[in-house]
DNA sequence: TTGCAATTCAAACACTTGTATGAAACTATC
DNA sequence: GATAGTTTCATACAAGTGTTTGAATTGCAA
């Protein structure tokens, strides 16, 4: 058997099984039963678990975040140099989330091993993970051209919370369709980038900044809400 | 030394431990040193590491529900059995991040174990989260009487979304503090509260449920967002 | 004080983990 | 077809895991 494949296999069955069942509950044995392979291959191949985990994770995060500048870049080309905000955020959240939601089992794999990433920390991703704020500041810097007036702290709140809707949407998928007994489609992606895309649209242009140096500090009124500050 | 002592000393040292450094990473000789007991005594008070664990989880999930419906419980009593949207909300998410972010540090060792526990889904941990749809259904049902028109499924995306919000909030609060550089202001736990609450409101009143079976298919406009829909 | 149950303790158990080893099998070049 | 380099393989290793054991110690009632 040639050498990548024997590589080839030992990712393709690593990610799968990170995937499915975390990093916690994944040995290195159980990912050379899944691949076919001889205990002694990973190290051979890759040096330590570590370093194999670490290079999982680097491809794949250079893949995700190149879909998402590539739609960013098209967004703002076709909008003359200054993408809408919906787009913008469109182009932040929808590749993740059309990745681990999408009907295609195969690309899933994939995307629901970076969630996995993403939630829990294991070290040698964690060491990774900082250069991701870089990334993001591409979309911050995007949202602010397209916000001119917008306070920089709104901005932050906004590309978080759409962060924070579309991650727990994967997370809590399956406990989603429970709760809501089948009454929220998980399987209508787009309709799902559509709430969330909107939702974080609310949250940056309604809201004018809740209560910045305001006497009151609520600012949803005390009784029904109004909607004088949409 | 009491029989309770050694109990209440493996209880406390397990839950501070956990909630610094995740399941993952702790084994019960961290645990007992932490506590000044004998390696025995996990096994001799609690049975096994998994029903420590679980205990631990189960007291601490009740008093957090217990908190969030006092508070759903006081708002709908000062209503007229009908609490505004806004203060259910504030009811759901208020407890939790009160707890994770506020300046007490002795409190939060509490609810930071809780986050962990939200997020590493360890197997005893597990067993007994599903039980925790039951206290949601109570939300859903006060958020339907303050919206009795509303879609069921729109009422669950809200909640949903609110619970996303504050959780990631909370697990991403040292990111979120270095992407902004210091502009979002962590430590201003009302602030982060009636943000939001605010968001997830205007998630549940704006956007008039997306594209219900509509031929159009995207809520935000192609261009820049208008607000004919709110 | 004696006796009995509850608790603590040091030590060991059985098992799993990632990693290392050296021989065997393969592959390709001369 | 012999040789050198690469890759595979069975096996062993050292360290760490949760758990168990049985003897010591403690606390308290008779």
């Amino acid at each position: 058997m040639p050498s990548d494949q024997t590589r080839s296999a030992i990712l393709a069955a690593a990610e799968r099984l990170y995937a499915d069942r975390g990093f916690g509950d994944v040995t290195l044995r159980d990912i050379v039963a899944e691949a076919n392979v001889n205990l002694a291959a990973v190290n051979y191949h890759f040096g330590s678990k570590d370093e194999l985990i670490a290079e999982l994770f680097v491809s794949r995060s250079l893949a995700t975040n190149r879909e998402r500048l590539n739609e960013l870049k098209a967004a703002e080309e076709s909008g003359g140099g200054r993408a809408p905000i919906d787009a913008i955020l469109r182009a932040l959240v929808g590749p993740t989330l059309r990745g681990c939601l999408g009907p295609d089992r195969e690309g899933s794999t994939a995307a629901r091993f970076m969630i996995r990433a993403s939630i829990e920390s294991v070290a040698p991703i964690r060491r990774i993970k900082n250069r991701e704020v870089d990334h993001l500041r591409k979309f911050i810097a995007a949202m602010r051209r397209a916000m001119p007036g917008r306070d920089d702290a709104d901005l932050y709140w906004g590309l978080h919370f759409a962060l924070a809707m579309s991650h727990h949407t994967i997370r809590e998928k399956e406990r989603l369709t429970k709760l809501s007994e089948g009454k929220c489609d998980l399987n209508d992606v787009q309709a799902i980038i559509d709430r969330v895309v909107s939702v974080s649209v609310m949250a940056l242009t309604g809201g004018e900044a809740p209560a910045k140096k305001a006497p009151a500090r609520s600012p949803a009124p005390q009784g029904r809400l109004t909607r004088q500050d949409l």
